[in-house]
DNA sequence: AATAATATTGGAAACTTTTCCAAATTTATA
DNA sequence: TATAAATTTGGAAAAGTTTCCAATATTATT
């Protein structure tokens, strides 16, 4: 039906192995049937059947991506560089939203094992046997596993301690920390820990709602939050669903920000795509995603890679802190 | 050094097609040596290799994604979508972002002819000359090309128009447009004929800026609307990001909205992505997404489908508009 | 001009699967 | 029990590449 390498080589007049070496132009082939060959390949309009080529190379030059969910402006922007970066070394990049279903987090190993992409980013996930994940080529950010999966993650620690702090020298007495706590071990949990420091160092009480929680119930935790804690006068919030929506819902409730509560957020802005003027931690997110991707590539190559990447944060100043 | 379908049926003592009609579980096969073949599956631990299946089956199962950049609400939503249907027939989804570059449609295209795709969705794109598009499995979002794509949109025209005319009965006297002009054939043009027919009905003069442009320029061009027409009370915006940037400018500017500036939007609502509260077109993205990719697979299996399919929008009240 | 060294070429084998045909086995029928 | 019919099975062929080895052609060296 279509034109294949055979039909190329006969009507060059040469063999299929010469015809293969002018596609790939290794050196070691004549001018003259090089032309010849070239000729051949636009006179019969040949393009090269990769799936043919990907299974006598034995790579698919393919990589999966798990993320949450897409439609999100972390995840949107790490897909973004991630196949930015992953172009770069001709490779494509599936996409998956695991939507919180451990099923999708299988299929992509499946996927792995029948050799369909050549490895994976895991960016959040809630498996927890990991067996076969130590036999596939997988990194991941933020998520610690064991020692076989090289992970990149942001100073969680350090900049929660400093933002924390950042309020506490602006005059707040009552400071407040709510989040989503991960289901799995995850370099987010810093956040957690350096808050429960601060505020030893501080001698300050804890008022902290961290829950595991679904997709949606953003309000339900705020408000929950905002009762029990209603004197806090300032607040660390984790993640930028939840920065949105505790913004929202203390303006509604009348409170005075930041003359009356101050707020710093991790991830709370995306200058592009909300007008929230919020004091933030900011992630690298674009080098997160490059590195993660670099990463990949070397452990499908069987390349020594290291462990662990911390990556620096920003702490921009917003219209959320004195 | 994989097992393979040989290494299988040899450890069974049976042949490979037998392994073969096992692993597809077709009906023709003996209850004893189907045990017989499971049984040596799980012992040498053996997964199909899919390249090769894909080799001799002559499909991926693979859709290709292309948008202008994925860091956006509404490509974003859209690939949701697009990968939970395609996921329902089979299909994975690779994502590539063509950042208004037109080298990443030809791209696409090498990639279905040399069988790494099996189709497109191409969401907008800039390419002019269409002769291998014909060829190929190609479906689209709002552009319209020659008659052998078939494409989804939204009732562009009507939903503009009724979103003016929203304004003008609640008093709006000088009513401007502002967009971006797509670079080729798309319905999102029927905005603008909207717009200007409306003006024409109503008596009123035009106002109007919408010219093709960048990414990241929408500052520069709302500014430059509002300098140009200081005296509007009532602004149609076509898209999200210029819809946020001309929300803040004109509060910048002192404008008091709704009082003093109407504004309605098309998609200027992403309730994940920003506390925005802006009365607003809101196009049908999940059933968008969900139709372009049954239109797709059906054009893959070369089932007819219909060239032009239209769906509604909504319009959505919010605190833009008297 | 003869030989050695190098460059180019052809084509079989391999990659791993599905599919098809003929052969072998089982079951049903008389 | 013999035959017909139906079911199950084995294995070669095909899908379209790349790669390797041996063979041929070219160029350099004496």
């Amino acid at each position: 039906m279509e034109t294949t390498i055979k039909d190329v080589a006969k009507y060059a007049g040469v063999g299929v192995g010469t015809v293969s070496r002018v596609i790939n132009n290794e050196k070691a082939v004549g001018e003259k049937t090089r032309k010849k060959v070239l000729e051949a390949m636009k006179a019969l309009n040949y393009s090269r059947n990769n799936m043919a080529f990907k299974l006598r190379k034995n790579e698919t030059r393919i990589i999966a991506l798990l993320v949450p969910i897409i439609n999100h402006p972390f995840f949107a922007k790490l897909a973004y560089y991630v196949e930015d970066e992953a172009g770069k070394f001709g490779y494509s990049v599936i996409l998956v939203s695991s939507q919180q279903r451990v099923e999708k987090e299988t299929e992509i190993i499946t996927k792995i094992m029948h050799r369909e992409v050549d490895g994976a980013v895991f960016v959040t996930h809630y498996m927890h046997e990991e067996e076969d994940l130590n036999k596939c080529p997988i990194v991941s950010i933020d998520r610690t596993f064991g020692d076989n999966i090289p992970y990149v993650t942001s100073d969680n620690y350090d900049a929660t301690k400093k933002a924390l702090k950042y309020m506490i020298e602006r005059g707040a007495k009552r400071v407040g920390f709510i989040g989503s706590k991960p289901l799995v071990n995850s370099e987010v949990l810093e956040r957690e820990r350096a808050y429960l420091d601060v505020m030893a160092e501080y001698n300050m009480p804890i008022c902290m709602v961290n829950e595991v929680m679904q997709h949606g119930d953003e309000k339900v935790v705020v408000a929950d939050f905002l009762e029990k804690y209603a004197d806090v006068d300032g607040v660390f919030v984790s993640g930028y669903t939840l920065s949105q929506v505790f913004y929202e819902a203390a303006i509604k409730l009348g409170r005075k920000i930041p003359d009356d509560l101050q707020i710093v957020s991790y991830d709370g802005i995306f200058k592009q795509w909300s007008m929230s003027n919020m004091t933030s931690v900011e992630q690298p997110i674009e080098e997160m995603a490059r590195e993660v991707v670099r990463l990949l590539i070397k452990k499908i190559h069987n390349e020594e890679t290291s462990q662990r990447t911390v990556l620096n944060t920003q702490f921009v100043l917003g219209a959320t802190t004195k």
